[in-house]
DNA sequence: CTTGCGGAATTTTTT
DNA sequence: ATTCCGCAAG
C-alpha cells in the first residue's frame, strides 16, 4: 500500500502528479461535494445524465483509499446485476485490489446470501430453491384449481400480483388475516390462497422474489443477534436508484443502518467484539435516485422514500445534481417539457453546455410494420454516416412491439439483439433442465419435480402423479420420497419402474452435488434421464432447435465453471436465478439493441428511437386508470427521452395490429407537451392522416369525436402555421404500401451488381452489390422510386427481372 | 396415458 | 397471431 494512497490530500494524485486527485478530476462542485461530503446519511438527487455512476464509483473509492473503511464494510446495492459489475470494475480501476470483498450487488442477491448464511437460524436450509413469477404462479395455479378460487374472479395473476403486494408492504398471512374483511367471501378466499401458497414455499423450502427481501427483514427482526452481525459490519451502505425502492426494501435498509445496541453483544456471545465506542456507531447512508426517474410504482417502489428521505434519517444532507452530461439541449428541452406536466414534483431543471444539437425527428407510420421499415432505414442511414450499431438503441412500451420491428430488421439484414423479453431462461426446455438441476439441490420442491417426472415422456401422468401426492400428503413426507416408494403404492409395474428408476438417477446424482462441478451435474442428469436424447430422437423439427438450446445451457455451466473453480450447483443455480434484462447486455457487440423502455433505465445510446409513441400504448391502456398512472407513464417516456446523448427519433403508427386485429392508433398526449420547434415531423400525424384512404377517415372521424379545446389536431394546425418543411417527395412512394408481413424464402437466389429486380413493396430497382455468402448474403439495391436499400437476398420479397 | 382439436385468453412494465 | 387449456377419441 502506497502512501499516496493513504493520501488525503486532495492536490496530489496516485503518481505524485500535483496536477489533481484523480478522484475530483472533471468533477463540477457539486459532484466534487458529494463524493467528499461524510455524514450520517446523505441523499443526492442526481438527474438523469448527471454523473452519478461516476460519482458514486468516486465516493467509494475515497472511503478505501482513505482506509475509512475496508471493503469488506461496504455495502453498495444497485438496480441489476449488470450496473454492480460495472461499478466494480470501475472502483476496482481506481483503487486496484482492494476493491475486493465489497458487497456490491442487487437488494436480491444480498439477501440470498444472508439468508443462505443464516437459513438454519430459522427454519430453512440453506439449499432453498429461489421461485422466479413463473414459478409462484404455477404453484398459485395448483392452489387456485384445488380451492375453486375462480368461482371468486381470482385469477392466477391477480393473486400473484395481490401477494407480491402484500410481501413489498411486509404483511404476512397472519398480518392480513387480522386487518382482511373476512364477512366478504372473496376476501376470505384469498385468504386461504395466501396461506397455502405461503404454506407451499415453505414446505418446499423455497421463497419467492418478493420472500428474499420481506425475509431477511423479518430475520433481522426476530434475531437481533443475527441483525447486529451486519450492523457490525457494514459501516457505509450505499444505495442506488433509491427512487425505485420499496417498503420492504425500505426496512431492509433501516434495519442495517441501526447502531447496534449493547444488549444485542451480549446475546451473542462469542461474537463480542471489545466495545469501543465507534463499534456501536450506526452505518452511514448514501442514496442516490431521482423521483422524476421512478417507473416501479407497479411493483411496490414508493416514491415517498426519496421525497421523505430527510425527515427519515435526521441530521442527512441532500446535494442536487442537476448539470447533464449526457444529451444536447434540445433532447433535454424537450424530456424537461415533458416532465414539468407532472405536477407534485420539486422542479428541476437539467441544463448542459454542449449546445443544441440535431432537432428530435418524428415520424408517422400508417402501420407498426411502416414504423418499423422507418426505423431500419433510420438506422442503415445513421449507420453509413458513420454511427456504429452498437450506439443505436429501439425502446417500445411492450414486448409485444418487438415483433413487427425483428421482421422489418431481419429483412433488412440489420443486426439486432432484443433485451429482455423472452428470455433463454424462460424457454421450456431450459427450464426443464432446470428442473433436474434444481431436483438434486433441493430434493423438497414438488415444483421442479412435476415439471421433470414425465419429461421426457415415461408414462407418468396426472393420475399417477396425483397418487404420489396423496400418499405424501398421507404421510406427512415429500412428493420425493413417495416417489422412492412407488412400489408400495400398486401402481402398474410399467409406470412403478419407471418411477422408481427416475429416483434412484436422481439420488445418485444428489449424493455427488457437494463435490462435482455444475456442469458435470448437468450432464449427468441429461444423459441419464434420456431428455436429451429424446430431443434429439423427436420427429419435431422445433425440437433440434431445443437440443441446442440444452447445448448452449451446458456451455453457460462450463463457463460458470471456468469463473467460479469453487462453484457449487447451489451458486449457479442462484445466479441465474437473478439475472436481469438488462445483465446480459454486451456492449462490445456490434448490433443495435431493442428493449422496453422500463429496461433502458440506467442505459445511453448516441442515437435512440422510441416507438409506439400512442394513447394506449403510452400512457398504456392499463395505467390510464390508476391512480398516479398517467404521471407514472409520462416519467417513463421522460426516461426514454433523457437516454439519448445526440439524436432521438419519436415514432408512431395510425394503425397498430393487435390480438390479430388491427386497430386505429391515436398520437400520444405526450407528444403535445415537446414544444414544436424542437420536432422535424418527417411524416407527422397530420401529414399521415390527410392521405390515403378509408383508414385517415376513420381516424378523422373519431379525433372529430374527441377534439376538445388544445385538442392534437388544433396544435398540430398551429405547428403547421409555423411553417414545418413539406414532406420530402419520396415519403410518398415509399412508405404508400403496408409491408407484407410473411417471411419468405427465395431458395439460392443468386444476384449479382448490376441485376434487374422487384420488390412488392419498393417496386422497380438496380442491385449495385452483393455482399455476404450463402444464405446470409446482402443486397444493396437502388430502387428507382423508393431509394437505396439493404435488403436479405434468401427472404426479401424480391424476385428478379 | 397420449394426442389432437377448437375455443379462449392474451400483452404492461420486472427483481 | 399465438399460446394455452379442456375435452374427446385412440
Amino acid at each position: 500500500m502506497t502512501t499516496a494512497l493513504d493520501s488525503h490530500d486532495p492536490g496530489r494524485s496516485d503518481d505524485g502528479n500535483p496536477v489533481g486527485d484523480p478522484l475530483l478530476d472533471g468533477l463540477n462542485p457539486r459532484q466534487r461535494e458529494a463524493v467528499e461530503y461524510r455524514g450520517p446519511s446523505l441523499l443526492i438527487v442526481a438527474g438523469a445524465g448527471s454523473g452519478k455512476t461516476s460519482v458514486l464509483t468516486r465516493r467509494i473509492a475515497g472511503l478505501l483509499r482513505s482506509r475509512e473503511a475496508w471493503p469488506s464494510q461496504i455495502l453498495a446495492i444497485t438496480f441489476t446485476n449488470k450496473a454492480a459489475a460495472e461499478m466494480r470494475e470501475r472502483v476496482g480501476a481506481i483503487v486496484g485490489d482492494s476493491a475486493e470483498g465489497m458487497w456490491i450487488s442487487t437488494f436480491h442477491s444480498a439477501c440470498v446470501r444472508i439468508l443462505r448464511r443464516e437459513a438454519e437460524a430459522f427454519g430453512f436450509s440453506k439449499n432453498f430453491t429461489i421461485y422466479d413469477s413463473a414459478d409462484s404462479k404455477a404453484l398459485l395455479k395448483r392452489i387456485l384449481k384445488e380451492l375453486d378460487a375462480d368461482m371468486f374472479g381470482l385469477t392466477v395473476s391477480k393473486a400473484a400480483n395481490r401477494i407480491s403486494q402484500l410481501k413489498n408492504e411486509l404483511t404476512d398471512v397472519e398480518g392480513f388475516a387480522r386487518d382482511a374483511n373476512l364477512n366478504d367471501p372473496t376476501e376470505k378466499k384469498f385468504l386461504e390462497v395466501f396461506r397455502r401458497y405461503t404454506r407451499g414455499l415453505s414446505d418446499a423450502n423455497a421463497f419467492d422474489f418478493d420472500d428474499l427481501i420481506g425475509q431477511t427483514v423479518y430475520l433481522f427482526r426476530a434475531f437481533p443477534h443475527i441483525a447486529a452481525t451486519y450492523q457490525r459490519r457494514f459501516k457505509h451502505i450505499l444505495v442506488d436508484e433509491y427512487q425505485d425502492t420499496n417498503h420492504a426494501q425500505y426496512s431492509l435498509i433501516r434495519e442495517l443502518t441501526k447502531p447496534p445496541t449493547p444488549e444485542q453483544f451480549e446475546t451473542s456471545p462469542g461474537v463480542l467484539v471489545q466495545g469501543q465506542s465507534n463499534e456501536l456507531e450506526a452505518a452511514s447512508l448514501t442514496v442516490v435516485g431521482d423521483s422524476d426517474q421512478s417507473i416501479y410504482a407497479f411493483r411496490g417502489a414508493d416514491i415517498r422514500n426519496i421525497v421523505e428521505f430527510e425527515r427519515d434519517f435526521p441530521r442527512s444532507t441532500v446535494i442536487l445534481l442537476e448539470q447533464n452530461y449526457r444529451s444536447t439541449q434540445t433532447i433535454l428541452d424537450a424530456a424537461n417539457a415533458v416532465i414539468s406536466h407532472n405536477f407534485d414534483r420539486k422542479d428541476k431543471k437539467l441544463f448542459t453546455t454542449v449546445g443544441a444539437g440535431d432537432k428530435i425527428v418524428g415520424f408517422t407510420g400508417y402501420s407498426g410494420h411502416d414504423e418499423a421499415q422507418f426505423v431500419a432505414d433510420e438506422i442503415q442511414k445513421l449507420h453509413d454516416e458513420g454511427v456504429a450499431y452498437k450506439d443505436i438503441a429501439v425502446f417500445y412500451r411492450t414486448n409485444s412491439q418487438t415483433r413487427a420491428l425483428e421482421e422489418i430488421f431481419i429483412r433488412a439484414a440489420l443486426p439486432y439483439r432484443v433485451l429482455g423479453g423472452t428470455k433463454f431462461y424462460e424457454r421450456a426446455e431450459i427450464k426443464d433442465a432446470f428442473g433436474y438441476l434444481i431436483a438434486v439441490a433441493n430434493p423438497a420442491d414438488p415444483l421442479a419435480l412435476r415439471r421433470i417426472m414425465n419429461t421426457p415422456k415415461r408414462g407418468i401422468g396426472p393420475a399417477t402423479e396425483a397418487a404420489l401426492q396423496a400418499w405424501a400428503d398421507d404421510r406427512g413426507m415429500t412428493l420425493r420420497d413417495a416417489m422412492r416408494n412407488a412400489s408400495e403404492l400398486g401402481l402398474g409395474p410399467k409406470v412403478t419402474k419407471a418411477i422408481v428408476g427416475l429416483a434412484e438417477v436422481l439420488d445418485e446424482v444428489m449424493a455427488k452435488v457437494e463435490t462435482s462441478k455444475p456442469a458435470d451435474i448437468l450432464t449427468e442428469l441429461l444423459e441419464r434421464s434420456g431428455y436429451l436424447a429424446a430431443l434429439r430422437a423427436s420427429q419435431d423439427p422445433q425440437d433440434e432447435a431445443r437440443a441446442e438450446n440444452v447445448d448452449e445451457l451446458v456451455a453457460v455451466t462450463k463457463e460458470f465453471g471456468k469463473n467460479n473453480p469453487d462453484g457449487t450447483l447451489l451458486d449457479f443455480l442462484t445466479e441465474v436465478s437473478l439475472v436481469a434484462a438488462a445483465d446480459d447486455l454486451d456492449d462490445s457487440s456490434g448490433t443495435v439493441s431493442l428493449m422496453t423502455l422500463h429496461t433502458a433505465k440506467g442505459l445511453e445510446y448516441d442515437s435512440v428511437f422510441l416507438t409506439g409513441v400512442e394513447e394506449d400504448l403510452l400512457p398504456h391502456r392499463m395505467s390510464a386508470n390508476e391512480p398516479g398512472g398517467p404521471a407514472e407513464e409520462r416519467r417513463l417516456f421522460y426516461v426514454g427521452i433523457t437516454r439519448a446523448r445526440k439524436r432521438l427519433f419519436l415514432s408512431l403508427a395510425m394503425t397498430r395490429a393487435q390480438f390479430g386485429e388491427v386497430n386505429v392508433a391515436m398520437p400520444s398526449r405526450y407528444l403535445q407537451e415537446i414544444p414544436t420547434e424542437l420536432i422535424e415531423w418527417k411524416q407527422s400525424p397530420g401529414m399521415a392522416n390527410s392521405r390515403g384512404g378509408t383508414q385517415s377517415r376513420a381516424l378523422n372521424a373519431r379525433r372529430d369525436g374527441n377534439s376538445g379545446g388544445g385538442s392534437w389536431s388544433g396544435s398540430l394546425r398551429a405547428a403547421a402555421a409555423g411553417g414545418l418543411p413539406p414532406a420530402p417527395p419520396r415519403a410518398k412512394t415509399e412508405w404508400a404500401n403496408p409491408v407484407t408481413a410473411t417471411v419468405r424464402d427465395n431458395g439460392d437466389l443468386t444476384l449479382a451488381a448490376g441485376d434487374r429486380i422487384r420488390h412488392t413493396d419498393f417496386g422497380d430497382g438496380t442491385v449495385n452489390q452483393v455482399t455476404g455468402a450463402g444464405p446470409k448474403s446482402i443486397a444493396d439495391v437502388q430502387f428507382d422510386t423508393a431509394g437505396r436499400k439493404r435488403l436479405l437476398i434468401k427472404i426479401a420479397p424480391i424476385e428478379k427481372l
